[in-house]
DNA sequence: GACGAACACGAGTGATCGCTCGTATTGTGC
DNA sequence: GCACAATACGAGCGATCACTCGTGTTCGTC
């Protein structure tokens, strides 16, 4: 699942092994199984609950083969958000990338870059928890923050392009709300499931509309 | 400042301490320094990060002597989260209870029901970061529950006593959302000052009266 | 002023945790 | 098949932490 990370240390690490190793196979599989395992492990118990030998037994390695691939505990956590922040960038510029803005209704506008991002939570239960979580090492959560800007600086640039008139100000006070109103209905829409989950889309949709319908020129 | 908590332990707690200690006005006054120490330093470094030696050293106390008024550190969460969810019910209430909802208008209503919250949130910085922290035990967490639900509640026996033609389903589903938003937008708006924090309540309510118009008689 | 309860102290205890290290096995390049 | 790197192991080290305990001090009460 999981497969690169090959730990050269950021500024402030003590490396006691070799800057670069040379994985195998093999390695790489393990290096694998101990995200997985920590990525659970985390959400279930929360990053500090959570032992480093404890992810090695759940991982079916030893301790001290944990830290042939890792240099502490840490490591591990930015490790997986960074994977996490990858993923999420990629599932977030498939639903902004695309379609020419300017050509949808609003409705429509929303539902493009709703879904996606519904069916990426959905699919990936716990990374959204994990970034939030404010026990996470400061770099797990830190990794996060570049991606939220992203967000918000395109959902800016959409409102740009439907309204040019709007001021900067307005248009980036707009873009932060958007965004807040998309995470905060984000955990009990992927909490639910079927019927239950249609309906809180879509009630995050009615909420979007009412407040970008009044900036809109589609908005009637 | 804080004043209540004799520990009378819940179901599952071994007490060694006696039942009931008939606290002295000095005890009570340990007790509130605990309690500041203890939200000053969880706000800080997280609950898991906070030794119980450091919470009794800022509360200029030796370990011992704050286990005469605490059995264990989930014990001080629990009187803490306690504590600062009674505060907010009462800011709540009074932001709830005042005048009859159907003779405002959305506008009106929406400010009434905003500003003191608002208000609240701003006085008591930390308390709502420390009751949505996933690393604070599972007590002090379910504490803030009946809290949530308390309001979603009465924002739903609001929207009933305006829109009495609402299905329940909706009308619970509405105050739901309205609730999230607020909470969503909360962080921000404590975190800012001055201008910044009117010009995001300002958006704040913007986005209430989105979502809520057109279920309002009001809305138009 | 005496007596018990509440309060105060802080060195110490047992358990846990992140991490190491000496050693043994497996894979790769030649 | 040899040499070396990569992988693997797990007992255990040093540090930290929640909490205890023996002892001493202050307060309320009569």
């Amino acid at each position: 699942m999981f497969v690169k990370v090959d730990f050269v240390g950021g500024e402030g690490m003590r490396v006691t092994q070799p800057r670069t190793v040379k994985r195998q196979a093999r390695g790489r599989q393990r290096i694998a199984d101990i995200l997985d395992a920590a990525l659970a492990l985390f959400a279930e118990n929360g990053y500090e609950r959570t032992s480093t030998n404890a992810i090695a037994a759940r991982a079916g390695m030893s301790p001290g083969s944990l830290y042939q691939f890792f240099p502490n505990k840490e490591a591990i956590a930015d490790a997986l958000s960074t994977h996490l922040v990858e993923q999420m960038r990629d599932a977030h510029s498939s639903a902004f990338d695309l379609a020419r803005v300017t050509d949808l209704t609003l409705h429509e506008l929303i539902d493009r870059m709703v879904d996606p991002l519904i069916a990426f939570n959905a699919t990936h239960p716990g990374a959204k928890a994990l970034l939030a979580n404010t026990d996470m090492p400061a770099g797990a959560q830190g990794a996060a923050r570049p991606l939220h800007e992203a967000v918000v600086d395109r959902v800016a640039a959409i409102i740009q392009a439907r309204v040019p008139t709007l001021p900067a100000t307005e248009r980036d006070l707009a873009a932060m709300v958007s965004v807040r109103i998309v995470a905060a209905m984000m955990p009990p829409i992927v909490a639910a499931e079927g019927a239950e989950r249609r309906a809180l889309t879509a009630e995050l949709k009615k909420a979007l509309y009412g407040y970008l319908a009044p900036l809109d020129p589609d908005g009637s």
